[in-house]
RNA sequence: GUGCCCGUAGCUCAGCUGGAUAGAGUAUCGGCCUCCGAAGCCGAGGGUCAGAGGUUCAAAUCCUCUCGGGCACGCCA
């Protein structure tokens, strides 16, 4: 069943219509004022504009025509007993005010319809797939080999995984891809780093023939002390930096040990990243790295010159980009003057595959803000060379994690929070406030662990979905230890209160019933609330911004923990109303349940 | 220099396809556990929506400019 808004706004759409209108004037929205009404619609005041007339007067011939086809359109199929008098009742009542706003008010029986609905459909709650599915690559993740992943590469993870899954839910034919960053010049100064240190390794030696050692001769953390220190000297150093450039051509080129050494890095850096991401609960269908696109780099190259859209600028070959509106773009380096690839080549290549070989129709980067300018270049440079074919690229950019100081995070020391330890950090004191409430519910050792982390990566997680994706935001340590208020734990707690609830009936012999009209506003305020989530989906799912749906979730939290204070459910006396509101409460429940679901948050039955 | 993002309560953020009294959380203050889980609920105070113009019956929202902050701009990714 569509939501109320949307069905009322199509209405009002028909109405303004009929009486030559534009439909868009139709439009109802959530009210401005809840004291006074449900919803709105403030499409009288602009329209009596466009004819210079009165727009009450106008207001009070669409409430007319409104009235004429509501009952036809909502019909009230079941009217309780005592308001069987009121048999013309109708589904909404309409008002004007101010200048011409028309008020909204749904009949109880009405917004119980709604709710009904959703409780009939345990699977989506009402809402419904996309009517137009596509086949839809995401990339996300995007981590780096050497560097282990930080508080830096939350955001592009667990907003990727929200996507993917929102989109799944859709109904979309989803594709989830880490394309990890394993092929750049940072690996050669990878290996130029660590030939000084041991240039003895048989990796070094151009004669060996051979077979290199299956254990890596470095760790995880060898190579995040390499990496910056490489880093620095690159941008310092110029011999250093000669050497680094030959030793990625080299690499690139397939020198033999190197390639095995960089196999090694590879192997040592996946592995470690695999179990942060399985901590996180995220998963990926492909982690095709910009080493899988190695091989397919020369031809796309050799075929983009064939194209003549290239051309040879100070050593280089480039893809001019600038043009009359963009006179400022800069070109997209495809060969550098040594002979190298950057990741421009192999974001066009990877382009290429997901139109390709996935047939894509929509493809998602979910990467960080200040690449904005690297995607431009990339997509336009492929729709220029027809590389996109029908398929929509689109960069979805977030913004930096700052620390309370708004500079990008640091831990006290000053240097960068490893995600494992923040995961830690978090999970301690989630177990810490597990030991403050829990006194009478002693969980084993086993179970505490489970909830904690369950706790622990609902926060992270909420924390980072529940700001607007494109802008910045910061990351208070302090806040994340807190737990209360608008927070991942506020959402898990409301959900695991009504699982005790509902057990505790379960245990008395209790059962859900039929959801009968409300009697009380704090009733009625959960069930308007919950009527909106096809609507707060739909909104999600267009501007893939997963933030609508923590905003629902709190506020259906917020809702039923009202509902639960004024409506004491095992206290109840009338069966009938008894039995309503624990399908209410079930139904709240899963509302919780499946809106955290596509967040990525699981709920644990107790915590 | 060119371009992009941002500036809303002490702090952290929603709201931005223009609409009524600008909302949450947090912090502060005051209430609520013999009663389904108080990580909760109820209430109070707290705002020149950075500033100035403009468009409009109506601007936090649209346009222009100024100030302040962040970021990106050819051989790192």
């Amino acid at each position: 069943m569509e939501p109320a808004r949307r069905q009322l706004t199509r209405l009002f759409s028909d109405v303004f219509t009929a009486k030559g209108f534009d439909a868009k004037l139709g439009s109802v929205s959530v009210s401005d004022r809840p004291d006074l009404a449900q919803f709105q619609c403030n499409g009288a005041l602009a329209g009596a504009k466009s004819l210079k007339r009165n727009p009450r007067e106008l207001a009070t011939e669409i409430i007319g025509a409104v009235e004429a086809l509501a009952s036809q359109r909502f019909p009230l199929n079941d009217r309780p007993n005592d308001q069987l008098k009121d048999a013309t009742a109708k589904p909404f009542t309409l008002s004007i005010a101010g200048p011409g706003f028309i008020n909204i008010v749904l009949h109880d029986e009405l917004l119980v319809q709604f709710v009904r609905g959703q409780a009939a459909d345990k699977a989506r709650l009402g809402c419904e797939p996309t009517a137009s599915p596509r086949t839809v690559v995401i990339d996300y993740g995007g981590p780096n080999v050497a560097k282990g992943m930080h508080v830096g590469h939350l955001r592009s993870s667990i907003i990727g995984d929200s996507i993917v899954r929102i989109y799944r839910f859709m109904g979309d034919k989803v594709i989830g891809d880490n394309h990890v960053g394993d092929w750049g010049t940072q690996m050669g100064m990878l290996i130029c780093q660590l030939r000084e240190k041991q240039p003895q390794l048989p990796y070094f030696d151009p004669g060996f023939s051979g077979t290199y050692p299956s254990e890596s001769p470095v760790t995880l953390p060898d190579l995040e002390v390499m990496y910056p220190a490489a880093s620095k000297r690159y941008e310092t150093d110029e011999t250093f930096k000669a050497e680094v450039l030959r030793a990625t051509d080299e690499l690139q080129s397939g020198r033999r040990g190197y390639k095995a050494l960089w196999q090694h890095f590879v192997n040592v850096t996946v592995s470690d990243l695999t179990r942060d991401y399985e901590k996180l609960g995220i998963k990926f269908d492909y982690w095709l790295g910009e080493s899988f696109y190695e091989e397919r780099m020369p031809a796309l190259v050799e075929r983009l010159k064939a194209s003549g859209l290239t051309e040879m600028s100070e050593g280089a070959l480039i893809i001019p980009l600038a043009n009359e509106q963009e006179p400022e773009m800069p070109p997209l380096i495809l060969v550098k003057s040594g002979g190298g690839f950057l990741y421009h080549t192999s974001d066009l290549a990877t382009c290429e595959y997901r139109v390709e070989h996935f047939k894509a129709d929509l493809a998602l980067a979910v990467v960080d803000a200040r690449q904005t300018m690297h995607f431009k270049q990339v997509f336009k440079a492929a729709r220029l060379t027809g590389l996109t074919g029908k398929c929509e690229f689109v960069h979805l950019p977030f913004g930096t994690m700052n620390g309370t100081d708004g500079k990008p995070f640091k831990t006290r020391a000053g240097g960068v929070l490893k995600l494992k330890d923040l995961i830690q950090m978090v999970n301690d004191e989630a177990k810490k406030r597990l030991g403050e409430l829990a006194v009478d519910r002693p969980y084993s050792p086993e179970e505490l662990e489970e909830i904690a982390s369950k706790v622990g990566v609902a926060t992270l997680k909420y924390a980072d979905l529940k700001h607007n994706r494109s802008a910045d935001y910061v990351f208070d340590l302090e806040k994340f230890a807190k737990f209360e208020g608008h927070t991942g734990p506020y959402l898990l707690y409301a959900t695991v209160r009504i699982k005790s609830i509902l057990r505790k009936a379960l245990s008395q012999g209790l059962s859900a019933g039929k959801i009968i009209a409300p009697t009380r506003e704090s009733e009625r305020r959960l069930m308007l609330e919950m009527q909106r989530l096809a609507d707060v989906l739909t909104m999600t799912y267009n501007e893939r911004e997963p933030h609508h749906l923590c905003e629902y979730g709190f506020n259906v939290s917020q809702a039923f923990n009202t509902f639960y204070t004024d409506c004491h459910i095992l206290r109840e006396t009338d069966p009938d109303r008894q039995a309503s509101w624990l399908a209410l409460a079930t139904l709240a429940h899963d509302h919780l349940e499946f809106a955290l679901g596509l967040l990525g948050i699981s709920v644990p039955d107790r915590m």
